[in-house]
RNA sequence: GGGGACUUAGCUCAGUUGGUUAGAGCGCUACCUUGACAUGGUAGAGGUCGGAGGUUCGAAUCCUCUAGUUCCCACCA
C-alpha cells in the first residue's frame, strides 16, 4: 500500500476542497446524541459592513477550536453564525454611496433608502461570511441569522413591549450625546471620551444694575453661552453671598440671568461661579431642573447655531466658538484663555466632537435588569476568563446609567410605538398598530426613530434560537456554553446579553466568558485601518496557509493577554505545518505494511515494544494530557506548544531519527520483518493520534494527511476527521522509566556530537565510544545500537575504569555513566581543558551552595522530605562529577 | 480621580498553589547542500528575572513601597 504526499503542502487546494466538503456533508450540524450535554457558542456578529482583520482571525480561532474540540468529544455541538445589521455603520456605507451620486437619503426617502441599504446588504453583506470559512470556522451555517431577518425582528419588538409594560422602557427629554454628522443620539458606550487639548475661556458676564461689576465663569465651550438661563454657585461660597439676589447681564445675547445656589459648584474650580447651560450639558441639566430654569437649545442636528443663537445662527458650532470669542473680546469681556486639557466625547462610528443635546428619546430603565446580572456573577453561574474581567464588569454593573436606545436613523428596528394623532395616545405594540387602542382612531404615526443596533444583539444567545417561541433548539441549545469575545464590547454587548438573559429567559446565557487580547501591531498601537497598520488575515492565509496562520495566532496569544504582531510571527505556523507535511511525507514514503486493521495497538503489540517505542507512546499520552488539560483552561497556547514539541522535538527529532536506519533499506538486514511492521504501526498510530489533536487548530491539513492515512486501514474511521474521536489519555503507557531512559540516550548523544562540534569531527567520520558504567547492569547497555546511530560510532565499548587508561579519552559526565572517545582522535587539548576548568568551577560552585543550603537545619527541618531529599541526591551526583573533573583536569595537564 | 495589565536572554513571550545551577520561538555564532523538510539538521553563545525593602530555611513566583509602559472607566465647568 502506498500513500504519497506532495513535495510541498499546497493550502490553497487543500483548504477549498475540504471546506467544500465539510460545508456540504453537514459536518458543522449538531448531532443527535442524547446522552452528552450540547456544546454552544454564539458568533459576536461581526458588522454587515465587516470585512476579516486579525482580531476576528483571533476571535474566530478561538471559537473554532472550542467548537471543533468539543465536536470531537461527539458532543451535540452548534456554533451559531450570524451577522449584526450595524444600524450607523451600515446607513454610513449607503449614504457615501449615495453621495457620490450627489444624492441624500432625503432625496430618496425612508422607503427607497431601505431598499436600497437592503440591496447594499445582498450584494455585499456576505463578505466576511465568506472570509470566516476561508479560516476554517466551523459554524452551523445552516442556521445562519442576521439581526434583521424576520425572526429576530420578531424578539426585538417581543422584548421592546415587554419592557414597556413593565414600566421599564420610558420616553423623555434628556441630555444625551449628539452626533452632528450622524444626525443621531449615541448611547454612552458609543460616545468614547478622549483627552484632548483645549482652552478655558474666562468670561465676564456683568452685573445687573450695576456699574462694571461682573462675575467671571469659565468655559471650554463658549458657543454655549447662547443657551446659558443662569449662573451657579455653591451654597456654602461665601465670597458669592450677595450674588444671590442680583441678575446678570447674558453678554451677546440679551438675556437675563438668575444666580442660583447648587452643591454641584466646586468652590475651588475656576471662580467658583459656573454658567448653567440647560439644554447643552448634563450637569447643567440636572441643575436646570433642580431649579426650573428654561431650557434653551441653541443648535440644530448638524451642530449648528439655530434661531436661538441670534447674530451667529448658521454657523457651525467651532466657527461660532470662535466668533463669539473675538466678540467678547472686542466687547472687554475675555479674561483670560488657559489651556485645559479635558475629555470629550467622540462618536465611535465616525469620531466626530459629540454635542450633548436635549432631545426626546426612549431609554431602557436599567438598574432592575443589572442586580439580576450582577447576582448570577457573583454567584459564579457566569464566570469571567481571565477571572481580573469580572471585576470590571461588575463595576460597571454597579454604576449603571439607563440606556438610551433610540437612534435618529433609519437602517435598524423601527420602534413599535404608533402615536394617535387625534388623542396622542402611545400605541405600543408586537403587532403593527392601525388602529388606536384607546380612541380607535386610524390617524396613526409611527415613532420615527429605530432602535440601537445592539439592542438586538443584546438577544443574540436566544433569538438565534427562534425566541421567543418555544423552539426545540431553543430548549436544546440554550443556555450557551461558551462566549469569545474582546474586552471591547464587555459593555455593549456581554452584560447586557446577561442581562437580557435573565430577564428574558430567566437564565444566564452562557456559562463562561473568554476574553482575549487585541491585536496590535509591532508598536503596541491597536490595528485599524484608519491608521494603516493592519496584516490582513486573508493575506496571511494566501501565503502561508489558514492553519499557519491559526496556529501562528495561538503560539502568540498568551491567555488573554495582548499581542504584537507583525508579519514575520506568522513564520512559526508556516514552518511547523512544513514540518508535518514532510514527517508524514517521509514516513509514508518508507512504509511496507500491507493493510491494517486499524490504528489501535493491541495488548500482545503493547508488549513487544522496543524502548523508542515505549518512549514515544509515553509523550504522545502525556501530551495528550496537557492538551486536554490546556483546552479545559481555555490555555490555547500551551496547547499549540505542547503540541508543537512533541510533533517536532520529540517526534521529528528524536524518534524518526531513531527508527530511521529500520524503514529505509540500509535497515532491512537488521531487524526482523515483524519488528519493522510493529514500528510502522507505531509511528502509524502516533501520527494518526497527532492528527487528531492537532485538529482543532490546524483543522485543513489535519484532514488532508488523516484521509490520506484512512486509505491504509481496513476499519472504517469515518467520513471525517472532524468528526472522529478526540483522543483520551492512556495513562498506562505513560511510562516513566522509558521517558527517562530515553532522556540519558538524548544527554549521551548531546555529549558526543559536543565533542564532535568542538573537535572538528565530520559527520560523516566514525567514531569509537567507551562507556565507564557505575553499575554492570546499567540500562545504558541497553541503548547501544540506540549509541552507535545517534553517536555515529563505528562501535560502542562497555569499559571498567581501572583498565585501558591511555586508550580513551574522557568527553563527558552524566548520571551513572562516564563518555570517552577513542584517544587516536584528533582531540584539541587546550579547548578540552578550558571547558574542564569551566565546568569544574561550575560544580565546585553548585556544591557550595548545595552543601550550605543542607547544612542549614532549618532547612532540613522545614523543607519537605522529596525536596531535600532531591537535594541530597543533587550532592552526590555534583561530587561525583567533581571528582572525575578533577582527575581529568590532572590527565590533561600532563598531557599539555 | 478610580480600576486593570505589563516590566524575565538582542526581539516576542512561557514560567498555575514559593524549592529548576531560570525556559521557548525568532535572531545570533560555528559546522552540516547525507534523497522528509535549508520553511531543514547539529552544537553553542546570551538573562539572576524593572528598582528598593520585607516575609521565608528557600522568591522570578507572596507582601509593601517605587519607576516606566499601556489599556479601561469617570459629568468637574
Amino acid at each position: 500500500m502506498k500513500i504519497e504526499l506532495d513535495k510541498i503542502y499546497k493550502s490553497k487546494d487543500v483548504e477549498t476542497r475540504w471546506y467544500k466538503v465539510w460545508e456540504k456533508s453537514r459536518y458543522f450540524c449538531p448531532n443527535e446524541n442524547l446522552d452528552l450535554d450540547p456544546f454552544v457558542i454564539v458568533i459576536p456578529p461581526p458588522n454587515v459592513t465587516g470585512i476579516l482583520h486579525m482580531g476576528h482571525a483571533l476571535n474566530n480561532t478561538i471559537q473554532d477550536i472550542l467548537t471543533r474540540w468539543h465536536r470531537m468529544k461527539q458532543q451535540p455541538t452548534l456554533w451559531m453564525p450570524g451577522m449584526d445589521h450595524a444600524g450607523i455603520a451600515t446607513q454610513n456605507v449607503v449614504e457615501r454611496k449615495l453621495a457620490k451620486e450627489g444624492k441624500t437619503r432625503h432625496d430618496l426617502g425612508r422607503e427607497a433608502f431601505l431598499e436600497e441599504t437592503w440591496k447594499w446588504k445582498e450584494e455585499h453583506g456576505s463578505t466576511i461570511s465568506k472570509q470566516l470559512r476561508h479560516l476554517g470556522s466551523s459554524c452551523d451555517w445552516t442556521r445562519e441569522r442576521f439581526t434583521m431577518d424576520e425572526g429576530l425582528s420578531r424578539s426585538v419588538r417581543e422584548t421592546f413591549v415587554r419592557l414597556y409594560e413593565k414600566g421599564l422602557i420610558y420616553q423623555g427629554h434628556y441630555i444625551i450625546n449628539w452626533c452632528p454628522r450622524c444626525h443621531t443620539a449615541l448611547s454612552d458606550e458609543e460616545a468614547p471620551h478622549k483627552d484632548s487639548e483645549g482652552s478655558l475661556y474666562h468670561i465676564k458676564y456683568p452685573i445687573k444694575d450695576s456699574k462694571d461689576k461682573f462675575v467671571v465663569v469659565a468655559t471650554t465651550r463658549p458657543e454655549t453661552m447662547l443657551g446659558d438661563t443662569a449662573v451657579a454657585i455653591n451654597p456654602t461660597d461665601e465670597r458669592y453671598s450677595d450674588l444671590v439676589k442680583q441678575k446678570l447681564n447674558l453678554p451677546l445675547v440679551d438675556r437675563e440671568l438668575s444666580v442660583v445656589q447648587d452643591d454641584f459648584v466646586d468652590k475651588e474650580f475656576g471662580t467658583g461661579v459656573v454658567k448653567v447651560t440647560p439644554a447643552h450639558d448634563p450637569n447643567d441639566f440636572e441643575i436646570g431642573k433642580r431649579h426650573d430654569l428654561e431650557f434653551i437649545n441653541v443648535m440644530n442636528e448638524d451642530g449648528s447655531i439655530n434661531e436661538a443663537g441670534g447674530a451667529y445662527q448658521g454657523l457651525d458650532r467651532f466657527k461660532a466658538r470662535k466668533k463669539i470669542v473675538k466678540d467678547l473680546e472686542e466687547l472687554g469681556l475675555l479674561l483670560k484663555v488657559e489651556p485645559h486639557q479635558h475629555a470629550v466625547g467622540h462618536c465611535y462610528r465616525c469620531d466626530t466632537v459629540i454635542e450633548p443635546y436635549f432631545s426626546k428619546q426612549w431609554f431602557v430603565k436599567m438598574k432592575p435588569m443589572a442586580e439580576k446580572a450582577i447576582k448570577v456573577v457573583q454567584e459564579g453561574r457566569v464566570q469571567f476568563i481571565p477571572d481580573r474581567w469580572t471585576k470590571v464588569y461588575l463595576n460597571w454593573m454597579e454604576n449603571i446609567r439607563d440606556w438610551c436606545i433610540s437612534r435618529q436613523i433609519w437602517w435598524g428596528h423601527r420602534i413599535p410605538v404608533w402615536y394617535c394623532n387625534d388623542c396622542e395616545h402611545i400605541n405600543v405594540s408586537r403587532e403593527d398598530v392601525t388602529e388606536c387602542q384607546e380612541c380607535k382612531s386610524k390617524n396613526l404615526r409611527q415613532d420615527e426613530d429605530v432602535l440601537d443596533t445592539w439592542f438586538s444583539s443584546w438577544l443574540w444567545p436566544f433569538s438565534t434560537l427562534g425566541w421567543p417561541d418555544e423552539t426545540p433548539d431553543l430548549k436544546r441549545f440554550y443556555p450557551t456554553t461558551d462566549l469569545v469575545t474582546g474586552s471591547e464590547i464587555i459593555f455593549f454587548w456581554v452584560a447586557r446579553m446577561i442581562m437580557a438573559g435573565c430577564e428574558f429567559l430567566g437564565k444566564e446565557p452562557f456559562k463562561t466568558v473568554n476574553i482575549h487580547g487585541t491585536i496590535r501591531d509591532g508598536d503596541g498601537t491597536k490595528m485599524s485601518k484608519s491608521l494603516g497598520n493592519t496584516i490582513d488575515p486573508l493575506d496571511v492565509i494566501d501565503e502561508v496557509g489558514a492553519d499557519a496562520l491559526r496556529f501562528s495566532l495561538m503560539m502568540i496569544t498568551g491567555s488573554g493577554q495582548d499581542a504584537y504582531l507583525s508579519k514575520d510571527k506568522f513564520e512559526i505556523g508556516r514552518n511547523f505545518t512544513n514540518k508535518i507535511w514532510n514527517a508524514c511525507r517521509f514516513l509514508f514514503m518508507n512504509l511496507e505494511s500491507e493493510k491494517l486493521e486499524d490504528f489501535e495497538l493491541s495488548e500482545s503489540e503493547l508488549k513487544n515494544l522496543t524502548l523508542i517505542d515505549e518512549w514515544i507512546l509515553a509523550e504522545l499520552n502525556s501530551t495528550i494530557k496537557k492538551v486536554n488539560f490546556a483546552l479545559e483552561v481555555y490555555r490555547f497556547n500551551d496547547a499549540a506548544s505542547d503540541l508543537y514539541h512533541f510533533f517536532w522535538h520529540a517526534f521529528c527529532d528524536w524518534y524518526i531519527e531513531l527508527v530511521k536506519p529500520k524503514l529505509t533499506s540500509e535497515g532491512e538486514d537488521l531487524i526482523s520483518k515483524g519488528e519493522r511492521q510493529l514500528t510502522e504501526k507505531v509511528m502509524l498510530h502516533v501520527i494518526e493520534k497527532s492528527l487528531r489533536l492537532i485538529h482543532p487548530i490546524m483543522p485543513f491539513q489535519s484532514e488532508e494527511i488523516w484521509q490520506k492515512l484512512k486509505a491504509l486501514c481496513n476499519k472504517d474511521l469515518g467520513e471525517s476527521i472532524s468528526l472522529s474521536q478526540w483522543p483520551e489519555t492512556n495513562h498506562d503507557l505513560i511510562n516513566e522509566e522509558s521517558i527517562q531512559k530515553v532522556e540519558l540516550l538524548q544527554e549521551i548523544a548531546t555529549v558526543l556530537r559536543n565533542f564532535r562540534a568542538e573537535n572538528n569531527v565530520a559527520p560523516r567520520d566514525k567514531i569509537h565510544i567507551a562507556c565507564e558504567l557505575e553499575s554492570a547492569d546499567s540500562v545504558v547497555k541497553g541503548l547501544a545500537s540506540e549509541i552507535k546511530l545517534l553517536a555515529n560510532a563505528e562501535e560502542v565499548q562497555f569499559i571498567s575504569s581501572q583498565k585501558e587508561k591511555g586508550k580513551w579519552f574522557k568527553v563527558g559526565v552524566l548520571k551513572e555513566i562516564i563518555l570517552y572517545v577513542d584517544a587516536s582522535q584528533d582531540i584539541d587539548i587546550a579547548k578540552r581543558k578550558k571547558v574542564v576548568d569551566e565546568s569544574l568551577n561550575n560544580v565546585d560552585a553548585y556544591i557550595h551552595s548545595l552543601e550550605k543550603k543542607l547544612s542549614n537545619d532549618k532547612f532540613k527541618n522545614n523543607a519537605p522530605k522529596e525536596v531535600y531529599e532531591k537535594e541530597v541526591e543533587k550532592l552526590q551526583e555534583s561530587l561525583k562529577k567533581q571528582k572525575v573533573f578533577q582527575e581529568e583536569k590532572k590527565t590533561l595537564e600532563e598531557l599539555v
